[in-house]
DNA sequence: ACACTGACGTTGCGATTACAACAAATTCGG
DNA sequence: CCGAATTTGTTGTAATCGCAACGTCAGTGT
């Protein structure tokens, strides 16, 4: 496929379309990197300027603790974006590194001349400054339903969070979840099996139904 | 104090004097209101396109969850803001109820026109759309921060996360923290005489040092 | 000096959880 | 269809935590 029709269906280019992406991509400082597994694409403490898009690959954006305890804070595959809230705040240095998980190729776009509109009439580009601060909020608004998913003290209260959102949103009392029970887990911060558990429990309760990823709430 | 200049201190119009910001205001679709103590300002689901500046009084972010049970999630005082991320993501229901937590005044501007840098030569525009952003990445960063802090297991774990992050920070072993016990034990999400239980449990291990709000890490 | 208030430390107990080890169910490739 | 690998459910135990109750200490106003 083409690259710029590549990019024009990524959420920062959606209203563009793939002409008008290419003409945009001189503007926004745009610059390819290839990346060999295992590279470091940005250390802790380094002050960036700019998103990455993975074109190819993917990558792990991960934390290192000041006894060197490594934990994984996220993945990000083809199509998706790291750094963008980092380059976001001039000055503010990274909490985390970033390395290539597999071989990869990275497009680099300068969060500045994104989101300030250029003088040349560049089509679009408002629209695309739009997006990228539209998707710094999306993660900020993921940030915050996480933490409300995660404040009740038991897992009951979690699971229950969770789960009450999830019908919400699906506008349903019966609905699939995208995580499978190790995920969910995860996502709540609590154990895989004290998880099952739970649930397990709350169906006995009559609280829910549950198999696999299908829920109803009664 | 002149209304302009008082919003040019804020962090939304930095780097714009009090008489660009008057110019801006227009642009950017203010207008004020009054909400008397207890009045609700956003209902959960609405979907906004303006971000709130309180300009008098105090404001209270809460959540109602499906059992009715009332958590509050923030409260933003004189110069602070509210809505940001929602308004920016286009369609994007509330989470939320935002509600005067005393008599208020708030000056709300449509979100689109502070992102849209106008077809009129605004002064000083095109810097208070990447300040809008730069506060909305920098919420987005703080919310990763603390995520990475509640991550662990134990009331341990999240203590030294958070005081070794501040050590950081400071660039110093030594250091105050802005919390009193109570404040950290609510943004750790524990029990506070459980927390200043282990916090005493650290000292007599030797691990720090802590009286009040002075830490000290070995 | 006195009582009052708010923040902080301490202790004991019951409830919840992590963890490990294992069993059952499901998926997948041959 | 079978066996290996993955995912999920179950159980027991030790460790941790929430919670409530109480004691201590510093600041404040009278």
């Amino acid at each position: 496929m083409e690259r710029s029709e590549f990019l024009a269906q990524l959420p920062l280019f959606e209203g563009s379309g793939p002409e008008e992406v290419k003409a945009m991509l001189g503007c926004l400082g745009a610059h390819e990197r290839h990346y060999e597994a295992g590279e470091r694409i940005h250390r802790m403490g380094d002050v960036i300027h700019t998103v990455g898009l993975v074109l190819e690959g993917c990558v792990r954006i991960e934390s290192v603790d000041v006894w060197g305890n490594v934990s994984v804070m996220g993945v990000t595959g083809v199509g998706g974006m790291f750094g963008e809230a980092y380059a976001a705040v001039p000055g503010e240095p990274l909490m985390v590194d970033v390395v290539a998980e597999r071989d990869s190729n990275v497009l680099f776009l300068n969060v500045g001349k994104v989101l300030t509109t250029c003088s040349h009439a560049c089509p679009n580009h408002s629209r695309t400054s739009g997006n990228m601060t539209a998707i710094i909020a999306r993660r900020s608004l993921a940030l915050s339903r996480r933490m409300f998913h995660v404040a009740p003290k038991t897992i009951r209260g979690k699971v229950l969070a969770y789960l009450s959102d999830c019908a919400e949103r699906e506008g349903s009392r019966e609905f699939d979840i995208p995580l499978d029970r190790q995920k969910l887990a995860d996502y709540l911060g609590v154990d895989r099996s004290a998880l099952s558990a739970e649930l397990s429990r709350m169906q006995k309760a009559g609280l829910i139904e549950t198999h696999r990823s299908h829920f109803v709430l009664k």
